[in-house]
Order: structure tokens, then sequence, then C-alpha cells
DNA sequence: AGATGTTTGTGAACGTGAGAAGAAGGATCG
DNA sequence: CGATCCTTCTTCTCACGTTCACAAACATCT
């Protein structure tokens, strides 16, 4: 019960793991079996220290003097992520996104895979996309039961995006990533991340403001 | 030249600023000519502290005791974000994705119009997307200059990403959204944002774990 | 076996951002 | 015209994250 499991990650820290975990992988596919924190730190895009700071939160799994056994370091990061299991996803909307993602194959060699495709519009609903029908939005609470999905991704209008949250959280869905645009409110058990493009696109053009004003 | 223009905004406040913007949005379609702080951070989901603190920096326009003026305010956050004219968006990569975020009418209507998009596969070129004509990606540079794009979008293979990026800067692209997952290096003169959808899934599975280790 | 070089792990300083509290300005009501 | 209420604006404090610096541990070479 007091067991040492994981103590107290920082978030900052959880962003990262997912970025040395794809670069491990990369580096164990090539044969690589040991790295130090430079060298994964190259691959990451950020500075060695933070590396080791990062991976020192996990445990003492570097030996001094030679770096991090990769194997192994895979095996522990995905641990800490809880992405030992495959994961599965649902999918609310299969517009033009929801489809993209669908067929999107990272996810399920990531560990990801989508079980389920839900949309309200009867002319999508039956279609066959990326291997999976879409379902109507009113069986979600059975497509997230029957795939045993945890993980749910809106991606519909913005005016559906708040009761699409509402019903996923009725599904018993605690992990929610939307992608439209607009104020979505959960509860605090709940986990809610945003991927917000026009948000992305304007913050790329205030610096882009940035530069030509310093010419 | 030494007017005091946009006086330092901190990373944290410009990525508020859109989210801002779009309550304000909102809010002057629905007939509001005065928000109250409190007001706006319900629409924005922030607190009501930062809002102020974020609009403090932008200038004092705000009138006490009465709130912001919408229509106004509208026009100060569009001045310091670069977004008063529309900006003109280049995509790379004609898949899935890059064409559902051709699709997406959500980026035209907020000031950034898809102007060009190109892609390598011969048989995507020439193929009409969202009224636009899919172009060699050898004429990117060509496409960039004659539609004066100053974002891009790679929408590509991991693979491919980082000649991309590379050649969106020799085409004089200085700002870029990247949704390849891996990693991508660019020059300290070029603004790179990334969007890891497979970070973000590994995120929530984090906290997945976290709340069943708490049951 | 000893010395040297390499790499991890950790403690301290620094900078940034968030939250709280108080001061100041404006409107409204009597 | 004065008092009260509301809202913005500013300053201070605190927590978080990053960077820097150094000590500890391991390997290798002589």
């Amino acid at each position: 019960m007091d067991e040492v499991s994981t103590p107290l990650v920082p978030e900052a820290t959880v962003a990262r793991l997912p970025v040395y975990l794809r670069g491990l992988v990369d580096l164990a596919s090539d044969g690589v079996e040991t790295v130090s924190s430079e060298q994964l730190a190259a691959v990451a895009g950020v500075n060695a220290e933070n590396v080791r700071k990062d991976l020192s939160i996990l445990g003492s799994y570097g030996k001094r003097g030679v770096g991090y056994e990769v194997d192994f370091l895979i095996e522990q990061i995905k641990r800490v992520l809880g992405a030992g299991d495959p994961v599965s996803v649902v999918i609310v909307g299969a517009g033009n996104l929801g489809r993209a993602l669908a067929y999107y194959g990272g996810f399920a060699s990531g560990g990801f895979p989508i079980k389920g495709l839900v949309d309200s519009s009867p002319e999508i609903i039956g279609q066959e996309v990326a291997g999976i029908t879409v379902e109507p939005f009113e069986e979600l609470k059975d497509v997230v039961q029957k795939n045993s999905c945890t993980l749910g991704i809106i991606a519909t209008p913005a005016a559906a995006a708040q009761s699409v949250a509402d019903q996923l959280i009725n599904a018993g869905i605690y992990s929610i990533l939307n992608f439209a645009p607009g104020l979505v409110t959960v509860p605090e058990s709940v986990t809610l991340r945003k991927v917000d493009l026009a948000t992305e696109l304007h913050i790329l053009a205030f610096h882009e403001q940035q530069r030509e004003r310093n010419e």
C-alpha cells in the first residue's frame, strides 16, 4: 500500500516523457542498446540536464559512466505513462478531422488503437472508416463499454463539443482530447486536454509580427 | 522608432489572447458591447485576475467600474497578435490530415485563409481540395510567393517533416506549425510550433493511470 | 591497482508565471 | 454634490520549472 510506485511526476516532465519514448523506440529499432543523456537530448530536442532530471524522477535507472539501457528505459517510461498495455480510444465525430484521425496509423502502433467511431449524421452512420463502422452517437455508451475505451476524442463542430463531453463522461470516459474550438467545462475528476489549431496559428502570427517589427 | 508599440508580451499571455479573442467575437455577435474581466474569464475558462493582468499588458484599455469595450478590445488584441489583416497559409501534405485542415472553414473565417496546398504524390497532385488545386511539392516556393503565404503547416509523414521544414524556410516561411511526430530542427530565427497527438494521448493515459491508482 | 576521463544524480540559483491583496478610478444613487 | 459600490490596475509573495554547478559512481587505460 505504501509502495513507492511513482513519487509525484511534474506535469512538465510528463509532457516530455512521450518524446523521450519515441526517441528511444527509434534508437532501439536502430539496434542501439545504451544511450547517454546527451544522445537522448539530441533526438528529443531538449538539453541533457533536463533529460537527466526527468529520468531521475522515475528512479535511478542510469549507470554512471555508461548511460541508460534503452530497452529497460522504454519499459519504465511506458510503465510510468500507463502505456504498458494498449489503451482503446473512441472518436466522436466522423467528419474530415475524425476520419483523418481514424486513418492515421500512428495511434494504433503507438499503443492507442481506435476502437470506436460515432457520429450524429445519418449520412455518415454505417460508413466504414479505417476498418471501423461508424455508429450512431446515441450508441456511444454501448460502444465505449463493448470496446473498453478509456480515452475519448472530440472531433465535432464547436457547438456540439460541450454536450459531447457530457455524454463521454456519462459513458464512463474520464480522459478527453478536444479538437473543437471554444470552451468546454468538465468536472475536476475529468482530464480534458485541448488542441486548438486557431490558437496555434494566432501564436505563430504574433511571432511573425514581432519578427517583422525588428527589421 | 522608440514608440511604445507592444512592450514585451509574456508567452503565456500570448497563448491566452486568442482564447479571449474568440470569446469576445462570440460576445460581440450576441450584441454585447461591454464586458467585465469576470464575464470574459467565464467564457475563456480562466480566472478573472489572469484576464486583467493579461489585458493590462496591452495597455490600460478598461474603464474602472465599467469593464472593457468589446469591439475596441477585439481590435487591440488583433493588433497585438498581428491578425489585423488576413494571414495566408500554405499546407504541405494533402493526405487525410492535410485535406481535413483545408476543409475546415474555421481558419478562413478566423483570418487564416488556406492559400496553397502542395503534395509530392502524383496521384494527389492536380486534385481539387476545398477549392484549391494541389500543386507539386517542387512548386512550393512559387506557391508561397504567388499567394504571399507567411505561415506553413506540415501535414506529412514524420520521415519527410525535416526536409519539408527546410524547404518551407527556403521558400521564405519563418512560422511553421508541425503536425508530424518526431524531431524537427530549425534555425533560431524561425518559429516552430508542434502539435503532437501521440504525446497528448500519452499525457491523458498518464492521468488515467493516476486516477485508477487512487481508487 | 591506481589514475583519468566520462556520465549520472542532486542541490542551488535564477527566471517566469500564477494568485492574493490593496490602491485608484469611475459610475450610480440618494 | 457627496457617499457608496463596482471594476480595473498594480505590487507583492509564492510556487514551479529550467539552468548551472558539483559531487558521486563507473569504466578504461596504463
